[in-house]
DNA sequence: CCCGAAACGGACATCGGTGTCAAGGGTTAC
DNA sequence: GTAACCCTTGACACCGATGTCCGTTTCGGG
């Protein structure tokens, strides 16, 4: 209970003033017998920098902070895992929220951030891009994993082409016509935000095609929040005429996306095949296909995106597109502590599909 | 990247003194119209009271420190998202912090939060009590969850009985005649550090009952760090002549749980129940069997502590000894928050045995 | 031997809040 | 009419660091 030691009270104990101990303890200049002596009291005193003081006057908390929608999902776990792991190193602390992928939760925690002065972040966003400016106004260096904020819908400006949101327009097939003048001003804005993300475009390709190869005709896509890029790649892969009915979406709750599957395998059995886009959904298929005696990959193959170590405990064991979770932490926290004030660059890291066993030919 | 309005520029414009908006924001008495006027203007200016300026004359930083062995174990993750949803709704910050499991990355750790002067904190420890004492020394509230630090191996005091852990003397075998003098000191000791466990005890004795019931007699356990208690337990529930080789440790690390589960069944073909002191070692357990050629239930019956979502995707589903982990997360961190100052209690939460397929009668 | 430059180190302001204290104004009681 | 009291309010010190500014010392060169 004792009180810690400050720089004052290693000051007086060295005889030097408290500008002196502190240059000292930072690196700067000091004459060799006087370091030493400033040194020895501090470690007699046990003397450890309080970081409060410090984060005041140069007006910012250290570290970072770090929001994902849920931990539960182990996914966002080996990421989280991966951004503590570099925090570690730097000796840098991690302030942690979970946003249960609600936007409003998320700006709250923005807020609180923002309160607690940490000005660096790295985020999983569940809001669109307007639930970031007040963080990235404030001068926040914000890192995004896994994906981006979603472009607000817009308001003015032909409402025909932009209804959803901008997956349609990288369908390519809602305005292939009309689309010569967004498409160059979407493509030249992505230089945008600094973020780490998965090939998606690849992994979700490799599966369709993976698939593909396996004869199936009729995939169908179990989508949940955030996957707006799998699913587009996931239109694209499959080409033009994508029956709808066989891409559907859960909210992100565990019963949002098993009553999605299972509503998917009922409403449409001459599906042969199904993509998951995360783990959580692959979880809710392969306990839809169960409840439905449905068998893998027999009567209905699955891929999962991400690679979690449950998909080799399933049986059969899950053909999986795998993402580095951990190194994509890591190269986050890189990112967002390296580029110190201006903007950070992007990283896209590659995705790679692990073969086991719950996809077979074409029933 | 404007700055920040600071209360100075609120006291300013309202033509008031910075105290006087002090005591406004924080519910102290005031005229109403002096009130209403400085809510305006704190209002209009988008002023936000910097956590910085608040946390260093209070000496302390709001919030609490987090720290587990590892977020890729589910068990781990719905705690933290326990600790997350009570200081969510609280406004608190939570800093994070992976150990790995291993006490030197704890020490460090908590070296860092107290540079960040964060002074409550919950964790699963993996040091032993001395690594606790500087925390609790410089008077940081601290809550144990899932476990308590270790004692440290005596140094003096009959070395015989004490040699390996407590483990040891709980044990019953080891030391039988020279009990009576530790043990009572054990158990009047308990009243110890504030905690929320999981009545461990009574999970693992149910789960050897259920498996006793099925006919098995030859049944093992699989143990990590930590898993102490619940050891003990075992022993206690199997009885006097413990079969010492069924009684097995990973180290946490998924290789090395399944290393031991491997090992496990290769060395003791005899055994037909395990019971898995964690769902890291029910994974290993699951992958072993398999990898062996072993059927479960048919050929082993499987018992697994933790109930995580994958538990059900097995085949045949995972009967498990559920802990409510995210329960556990929530009263540790309202237990932190509310005992403002002096010590916590503690609380144990009941477990409960879900039956699904994985035992199954002796072979 | 003296002067200038460079190295060193201490006093002090500062960051953004909170708590203390005393002054001032208004009301009530005697 | 005056004393006693309460309520409101602002000035100011303080928390523990950092950085600026300036005085002092030391050393080398002329």
């Amino acid at each position: 209970m004792e009180r810690r030691a400050t720089i004052k009270d290693v000051a007086e104990a060295a005889g030097v003033g408290v500008a002196t101990v502190s240059r000292v303890l930072s690196g700067g200049s000091a004459s060799p017998q006087t370091r030493e002596r400033v040194l020895a009291v501090a470690a007699q005193l046990d003397y450890r920098p309080s970081a409060l003081g410090r984060n005041l006057r140069q007006r910012r908390t250290g570290g970072m902070g770090l929001l994902v929608p849920d931990l539960t999902d182990t996914f966002y776990a080996q990421l989280a895992e991966g951004v503590l792991a570099c925090a570690r190193s730097a000796g840098e602390p991690v302030v942690l929220g979970s946003t249960a992928g609600d936007p409003e939760q998320e700006a709250e925690l923005i807020g609180m951030l923002l309160e607690q002065s940490v000005d660096r972040l790295i985020a999983v966003p569940s809001g669109e891009e307007d639930t970031w400016a007040p963080a990235i106004r404030a001068g926040m260096t914000v890192v995004f994993a896994d994906r981006l904020p979603a472009r607000p819908s817009p308001e003015e400006e032909d409402p025909a082409a932009a209804t959803v949101s901008d997956l349609m327009l990288l369908d390519g097939i809602a305005a292939p016509p009309p689309a010569p003048l967004p498409a160059p001003g979407r493509s030249s804005e992505p230089p945008s935000l600094p973020s780490v993300l998965a090939d998606d475009r690849a992994g979700i390709r490799t599966a369709v095609r993976y698939l593909r190869g396996l004869g199936h005709k009729r995939i169908a896509f179990l989508g949940g929040p955030g996957h707006d890029r799998r699913v587009s790649a996931f239109r694209e892969a499959v080409g033009s005429p994508v029956d709808e009915e066989l891409v559907v979406f859960g909210t992100g709750s565990r019963d949002s996306a098993y009553a999605a599957a299972s509503g998917l395998f009922q409403s449409r059995p001459d599906l042969s095949a199904v993509v998951a886009g995360g783990n959580v959904l692959g979880e809710a298929a392969v306990l839809a296909a169960r409840e439905l005696d449905l068998r893998v990959p027999r009567d209905v193959s699955l891929v999962m995106y991400d690679d979690v170590p449950w998909a080799e405990l399933c049986s059969p064991p899950l053909t999986v597109i795998a993402q580095p979770g951990r190194d994509m932490g890591y190269r986050a926290a890189e990112l967002v502590l390296r580029s110190a004030g201006r903007r950070a660059r992007s990283i896209v890291l590659p995705t790679e599909l692990i073969v086991r066993g719950s996809c077979g030919p074409r029933r």
